[in-house]
DNA sequence: TATGAATGAGCGTTCATTCAT
DNA sequence: AATGAATGAACGCTCATTCAT
């Protein structure tokens, strides 16, 4: 995705329209972000921003992009804090999680990507996904090797379930955000904690 | 919501205007439902429209409500044909499937007002989804008590998490229809029993 | 207008039709009024407002009418409360005045047909804009036969620019209504009082 | 108001809206104007409208400013070529009208934003308005110094009052402007005249 | 490469008026 | 006479994209 080698001034603008679209997302939402205030913001003219990307379209899927990205390096270096792969699962949820509550946009871009088929949807894109399912396959594998989990389960649909499963939970902890918070009983960690206690319940060897 | 007696005349073209909105969303999806191709394709004056809509949130709204209603039917419909409490949470999953599968439009549009947290999401809308929520509460409690599913499960925060991973799950499965078809491996079918298992296995009692 | 006769069942709803349209512009102004809401708030098919009235244009112009008819009949009123031509014509001034402080929307819908040249100006209309310059007239030349009105100013004249320079005064004092207030110097009665002044002072007999 | 610096080929277009904006409000009136006419009229995209004014509210604003600084303009003028007071307010008055022979539109809208109390009044208006003002204030004080002015009228007053009989009775003379014509009795000029009459019999000092 | 003026299809909504019943 | 469903032109405004400079 845009790796032709650019200047270093090039590269600056680039990343600058990237930030600043980030920005403005990050206060209005994904569907709000609009080329003319993007250009403004930026300090750029409108069809400068049309030499780096082809549309708005564009901005938006290379930011999901990154987002998928750092959610994925984020995957590596929780799952590397731990042994058991249960635990190493486990930590992928939470991981999700926290990613969640910290870059509420980026697990927007995410879950936008997820939900709708995108014609933008680019094999980088792709790739990522296949390396997150990838380290979830690699880590059952290994779990159903050490018997520490079921056989039961097939590794790749499992990949494809638990993601799935994962961010479907993480949407409806956001778009229910207030309600959780107005309940004075739920609370995102405890629905959290949860998730965990079946989860693992569901995925453990009991033969 | 709009229960105010009508003719038979009157209700026809106000299902009418509901069917063809249904039908321009399949097409084009959820988004794309505008009111100018709305009025072209049921024969009816842009005016007309809203006579019987207050605005195009509304025929969404009105639309997203029936899938809710019906989802709910199914739900209850399905879980009536089980005994044991964990059949019924799995009748739920199979419905939901099934459901999706048949109409994926009501679908997404059940996800849609999952997602967003739209100003549109009124009382009545509300109520359904809190008594899919009390049904699968209280299945959860009967499992509870017959010792069937583990105490270690709040019946509370479960009916949170069942929805999100449930509907995550769907969202995933549609999002990636043409991936699944494609893969030559992978199938719907397989991967609901694969994440049927899981599900059964985190809530059994095995103490 | 709509002189034919007409049942008392009619006239009340004739009548009905145009309280509620004073009533619904008391509230929102002459321009806001609209035929779906008059129709709603007098209880009345759409349909029926146009059996009794041409058009939109026609109610407002009737209301017109009466706030004329009103207006001539409080000048009638007060100017007989005195004797002397100038005193009838400073009532006519201060009549104008009470007037618009308490029938505002009368006043607007005087100016309305005043400022702008309405093709519904009927005949009927013009007669009472007639009958209030005729008052005029007839003061004016009283005044000038007893000699305390200036035989420089042709009456007939004057009457155009009576109306012309009040009318203003009052739209100008209707308009900057809040500055006036805020002003802490002006009030609405030195500005009438001193309005007074100049007018009487302008139209005496000096000689 | 817009006093950014332009090439010389924006400013022509901004002054090709304008231009065209006045043309079609005196075929239709103010308040006829409509944004896909004035595009069309001005061979622009309806777009192109919006880089150049904000909203239609504000071309009719800037149109209705322009015409205030004109008026002030010919204000100055007109009183300069007077040295006494009462010459300078009745060459006001003169001016007016004169201006209102010329620039019915012009004059449309600056009655159209006396008479509406419009939230687009911004503080460059005002501030034309109020020279305008300012400018009758110290000719009247500077007749009363020399005692030609009665000091019975207080100056602020009667800027206000004054403005607000003149363009009632201008308003008058453009909305019967058929009428007088075909009574073969009234004319403008001798409308006019009259009321310059009283005007000045009630502002000079009789002491 | 960079600019930003220009485009114009598109949108949701309003509302005076008509007309079949 | 009375109804009110239906009409559809009209409106102000937005915004992704293009293109001459």
């Amino acid at each position: 995705m845009k790796e032709i080698k650019r200047s270093a001034k090039q590269e600056e603008k680039y990343n600058l329209i990237l930030v600043t679209a980030e920005k403005l997302m990050k206060e209005k939402g994904i569907y709000a972000l609009n080329m003319d205030e993007l250009a403004k913001e930026a300090n750029l003219a409108k069809g400068t921003l049309y030499i780096y990307f082809k549309s708005r379209e564009e901005v938006i899927a290379t930011l999901a992009f990154k987002a998928r990205v750092l959610l994925l390096k984020e995957f590596e270096k929780e799952t590397a804090k731990h042994l058991k792969p249960l635990d190493k699962l486990k930590a992928i949820i939470t991981a999700n999680f926290n990613f969640l509550k910290e870059n509420s946009l980026y697990y927007d871009l995410v879950s936008f990507y997820e939900v709708n088929e995108r014609e933008t949807e680019t094999p980088d894109m792709q790739l990522v996904i296949r390396e997150i399912s990838d380290l979830v396959i690699k880590i059952l594998i290994s779990g159903q090797a050490e018997e520490s989990i079921s056989r039961k389960i097939d590794p790749v649909i499992f990949s494809f379930t638990m993601w799935g499963m994962t961010v479907g939970l993480m949407q409806l902890l956001m778009s229910k955000a207030t309600m959780i918070k107005s309940s004075g009983f739920l609370t995102e960690e405890t629905i959290i904690s949860n998730f965990l206690i079946i989860f693992e319940q569901g995925l453990i060897n009991n033969d």
